[in-house]
Order: structure tokens, then C-alpha cells, then sequence
DNA sequence: TATTTACAGTACCGTACGGGTCCGATATCC
DNA sequence: GGATATCGGACCCGTACGGTACTGTAAATA
């Protein structure tokens, strides 16, 4: 399915709950559960791994928690995507070399890495800022700015 | 990762080699996995699947075996992907609703989904024929249109 | 028609990873 | 300094999927 992992699903849903909070503030891995609706252990999961990825800034201790390193306007999907699940790499090959059995006799492996990068840089435009609803109004969301016109099947 | 399955890795690789020999012709699922070099019943899973799909024209009984379809040119990277791993959707909500837990809370699904839009739309771009080597030249490849000027980090 | 070839479908097995639990480390507050 | 709250890391478990083997079925050939 083409899919990224569930703990990145549940990572980009924390990071614009996140986003969505007055910049600066720390929340409790609890409290960002509840918010998510989510259980506590796969957020803690989650939250460590953006934690450690230099994304989210911890603090422990009584009053601790989590909160974003960063602005959100500097987070992006590509940033997330990494920090959960590892480099992007729609093949084998695309992260590093020598993985696919013998790429000697393969000839597909340049056409794919542009593959590869094309939807790289999709993800490095998107920024977890966009993701939000606009602040002012409610459930309007900010359009994208898309690639190329969108060309429905 | 972001990694397409390992199935429809072979699957793409397959597929090239298909497409590279004159048109029409048929192989038999071991003949093609000598090709590919890969185990034959991961090939013949493969085939099967593609078959079904109704991207490879299957024969059977002596002098049986696979042949694409219809031509390179026509089948598109989200063909073969959807084909040998479901329909592409990043998320669990991408494909259908009411996977995600409580969508109503969520915010980002309207986002996701373009995302999801520009990344499909990208791989129907790409044929499999742009995966191939040019059929004078050796070696030389085909340069993908890329739907933007690429951006590396 | 008998035989051979090769695909179709089903069922089985082992690993990898999402999901969850437990204990240790550290900062705040009394 | 003791108590409490919270993060950090290591470990365990169940499911899902890639990989494999086996049996059935259709087509070609003699
Ligand atoms: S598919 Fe990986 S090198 Fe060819
Ligand atoms: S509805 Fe799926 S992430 Fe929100």
C-alpha cells in the first residue's frame, strides 16, 4: 500500500497537536495522549523517538514533558517521516547501495532513485504547519501548494 | 521508510525485464526468475499477482508463461504498485474512512490526503518504459520529467 | 488419449515490527 | 534530603507478511 508506518501515522498527529499549542508550551506524554486519543504506551513510543530525532525538546522531572525543538514551519513530513521510521527509501537500493542482490544486471535503479527523490522532496515541501487548521477560523484548512496541477486518475 | 513491499520491488524489476524483450513474446515464470536472478517461487507469486491484476497475460500448459498486457508505455508505477500491495494510502485513512480512531478530532486529514494525491500522481506518471535503459544506447537512461526542480536538502 | 509442461490456488513457516510492560534515571516540590 | 512526577531504555508478546511447498488444472504435443 504504499504506507508509512503507524508509529509515524500516531507521530504526525502528536506533532500537529503539538504545533497547535502556544509555541513553547510543554505537555506531559499523559496529556498528549488524552489529546490524541491515543494509548499512553504508543505515544511514549513516539514521543521518544521525535525526542531523540532532535525534533521535540524533553524535559524530565516533576512539570516535565514534551514540547517542539522547533517552529513547525521548520518541521517537515520529510523530517518526521525520517526520525520514526528511518531514511526514505521506496526500495531496497534507494537508501544504500549494494542491498539489492546484484544491481549489475539491474538497470532500473537510476530511473528509481529520481522516483525516490521526487517524492522526497514532496514531503520535504510539506511542513507540519500546513497540516493545522488555519488559527482564526475553525476547520478551514490551509491549501497546499501542489506540486504540478493535480491529476486525478 | 517509506519502502514499497519487497514484492513489489521484484514485482518492478520483473516488469522491466519484461518490457525489454521484444513485444509479445512470453516467458515462463523460470525463465524469468533465471533472469532476475531470484528464487522462482517469489516469482511466481509475483507473476500471479500481476496476472491477476491483468497487467500480464498469462498461458498455460507447454510452451505456457507471462507476457505484459498491453504496452510499457501504458503501464504506470501505480498500476504495478496497487496491483502487488493494495491501493496506495500513506495513512490508514487515506484509503478509506473510519480507520483512524476518532476522526472527528482530527484535523489533518484533509491535508494528508493531497499529500497522498501528489505522491499517486507522481507515480502515475512514471511508465515502465521510463524505466528502461534507451534501446540503442546501452546503459544511457531515459531522464524522467520531474514534476518540479528538484530540491535536495 | 497419454504425457509433459507450466500456471493457479491453498496452506504452511519463520522473521520483523507494532504494541505493551517494567524498571532505572532525573528534575521539581515540599 | 525525601517524595513525587515524568522521561529513557530494555525487554516481551502477538500479529502480519515475505518466503516456501504442495496439489490441482489447463494447454500443447506425440
Ligand atoms: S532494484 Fe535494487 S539495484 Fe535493481
Ligand atoms: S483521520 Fe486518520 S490521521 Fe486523522
Amino acid at each position: 500500500m504504499l504506507r508509512v508506518s503507524k508509529i509515524t501515522d500516531h507521530g504526525i498527529v502528536i506533532l500537529s497537536n503539538l504545533a497547535s499549542e502556544p509555541d513553547g508550551s510543554t505537555q506531559s506524554a499523559r496529556e498528549i495522549a488524552a489529546e490524541a486519543r491515543l494509548p499512553l504506551p504508543v505515544v511514549s513510543k513516539t514521543l521518544k523517538r521525535l525526542a531523540r530525532a532532535g525534533i521535540l525538546e524533553s524535559h524530565r522531572g516533576a512539570k516535565g514533558g514534551y514540547a517542539l525543538a522547533r517552529s513547525p514551519a521548520e518541521i517537515t513530513l520529510a523530517d518526521a517521516i525520517t526520525a520514526l521510521e528511518g531514511p526514505i527509501g521506496l526500495m531496497e537500493c534507494s537508501v544504500h547501495l549494494g542491498q539489492c542482490s546484484h544491481e549489475s544486471t539491474c538497470t532500473i535503479r537510476g530511473p528509481w532513485q529520481r522516483v525516490n527523490d521526487e517524492i522526497r522532496a514532496s514531503l520535504e515541501r510539506i511542513t507540519i504547519s500546513e497540516l493545522l487548521p488555519t488559527p482564526g477560523g475553525d476547520g478551514e484548512l490551509i491549501p497546499l501548494r501542489v506540486a504540478s496541477g493535480d491529476r486525478r486518475r
